[in-house]
DNA sequence: TTGTACGCGTTATCAA
DNA sequence: TTGATAACGCGTACAA
């Protein structure tokens, strides 16, 4: 039986308001009677129980992130940065996977958690557009998502412009036989879609013809496949722009195998910068998207909504944040 | 204003008890009086108040998760298989990312958050021994942690006894001069003391000289650095046993970019079998903890302690679980 | 500046 | 089988 605010109260002789005051910083309370409050509290070990608390304010401090999975060494990374931006603001996070299931994502969206959360920052991997739209009442804010006049406020980077700009650095190298490994079919994978449309807007600028492969999801394995259909099938391409890191390392691992010299033979590049690509061998050229920023932002966005200043309301805002080429040994010094 | 028990009563006609029978299946409730309560309940689209239901019950439904780092594939690969596990009994996890920091911990075992959660699954880094014994009531299984009588209930692999079959595979190739990155001081890297221990008793055993590299954290980085400092210094070494995966990431990086041929020139085998280690180049040999029984063992062994079975009290148990040599290129067909 | 009393939505005890 | 009612621990009018 843990101690309450009674307890605490009757051993500094005062009233539970009191006692409520200094716990909540309250100003107007006397420096002799904040004092013997404290001591009490000290020697009881008093904690606040935080469901009666949210019982009556309605506020958990709890907001949840919700990624496709953790595993992904970049959902992993966005999610460490999170927790700490939360942490300033004493939020603690937590974290649901949804597989990239659709009805998951739902009930998410729907709001079954709605009680126990303030709030929701939300990656989906299997819905899109009106599906994103929801009833519940608990704020919500999108990552790495990019709808047009989308339902709820949003954080992402320029998929199409960063994926042109790793494309355009593979032309600027020289390559001709471009292939792409990422496509997806999916109406709700709009990452896919929009880094293939900045795959195919610089091939068309060029004049060269697209080479696109299909995945079923952005894991090594699946790059690794897909590297080796590529190669199996008619001539190979020179240079190969992955649609994240993960299907890029697996591409590099297909191509060493098969005794093909990267960059030499073929360049590739990838998309996430995560750590995986700093140390393999050779180092993997991306895109580098600024995840701490990110991570702030979809913070600070849903501290916005959570407050009651003139943001709390008003139409779903669209953040941008900056990406940047990254070049390593994969693309570097190739001819 | 989400409906209530009361709401749904008043639309269905009955009182607040028979919902609450019917929401949480209680037996004795007449079919009918169900049906038009379910009716109710859909109609207003009720959800449970989980502050409410806490604060009568004592209970949350959520679980806490700590661990050292979310960025480490190995403790992401647990937390996700955690979350699957717990899901199967309708819990919820709460991750905390402790950084390593002991003050971080010691809040943890203290329980300062002992009224939001039931349970916490905990891998410390910074803490052993007495200093795990912890005041609050909330049941703590640890993680990948072996202290000899110690405080709570714990699942561990035989670190020792694996670090042993790494360092006899890598003499079973015939290598004489074999180094091991990973070694650490303090007092609380239990971890690694039980690695360099299994490591240390195989060289005795061969009448071999030890090699042995610190580290400050277990990250590629710390691993680069270290196999650096070793070629660096004196007669290089034929094979490296890196405390884990993550190390011997880094280790590869740098000998092939020294260009030595691994495993011609250095054998290299790891510890905890994440993905990156398939798809390297070379693929990298490991020992393979079995990371989903160790999620199921930690969620049942919670389960048994939150129970009201027998099991619920009782001394600390110690749980070991299976690890296996996974042989790989980077030690394979070595002569 | 501090105390009293009520209600947040549940579950659980007792009667009916 | 169902209903009335008392807690659970906290915040907050309102009173003193």
């Amino acid at each position: 039986m843990p101690p309450g605010l009674k307890d605490v109260a009757a051993r500094a002789g005062v009233s539970i308001k009191t006692v409520s005051n200094v716990v909540n910083g309250y100003v107007h309370v006397a420096p002799a009677t904040r004092a013997r409050v404290q001591a009490a509290i000290e020697a009881l070990g008093y904690v606040p129980n935080m469901a009666a608390r949210q019982l009556r304010s309605g506020r958990s401090g709890v907001i949840a992130l919700a990624v496709p999975e953790l595993q992904s060494p970049y959902f992993a990374e966005v999610a460490g940065l999170i927790v700490q931006a939360a942490e300033q603001r004493s939020w603690t996070v937590l974290i649901d996977q949804t597989d990239g299931q659709a009805e998951r994502e739902r009930n998410l969206v729907a709001g079954l958690r709605r009680h126990a959360i303030d709030g929701l920052i939300f990656s989906p991997l299997a819905l899109a557009g009106e599906e994103l739209a929801h009833q519940s009442g608990t704020p919500m804010v999108l990552l790495g998502e990019r709808v047009w006049h989308g339902p709820a406020d949003h954080v992402a980077i320029d998929n199409t412009a960063a994926a042109a700009d790793a494309t355009r650095h593979l032309r600027s190298l020289g390559r001709r036989r471009i292939a792409a490994i990422g496509v997806q079919t999916a109406p709700s994978a709009v990452t896919a879609h929009q880094r293939l449309a900045g795959y195919r807007s610089v091939l068309a600028e060029a004049g060269l013809e697209t080479l696109e492969m299909p995945v079923a999801s952005f894991h090594r394995a699946d790059g690794a496949a897909a590297m080796a259909r590529l190669l199996d099938e008619g001539e190979p391409p020179d240079a190969v722009f992955c649609f994240n890191d993960l299907l890029a390392l697996g591409a590099l691992r297909t191509l060493l195998e098969r005794g093909l010299s990267v960059p030499g033979d073929v360049a590739v590049i990838g998309f996430d910068d995560i750590e995986d690509g700093r140390f393999s061998t050779p180092t993997l050229s991306t895109i580098s998207p600024d995840a701490a920023r990110i991570a702030q932002l979809a913070v600070d966005l849903l501290a916005e909504r959570l407050g009651d200043g003139p943001a709390a309301v008003g139409a779903p805002r669209e953040l941008r944040v900056d990406h940047r080429l990254v070049v390593r040994e994969s693309t570097a010094g190739a001819a």
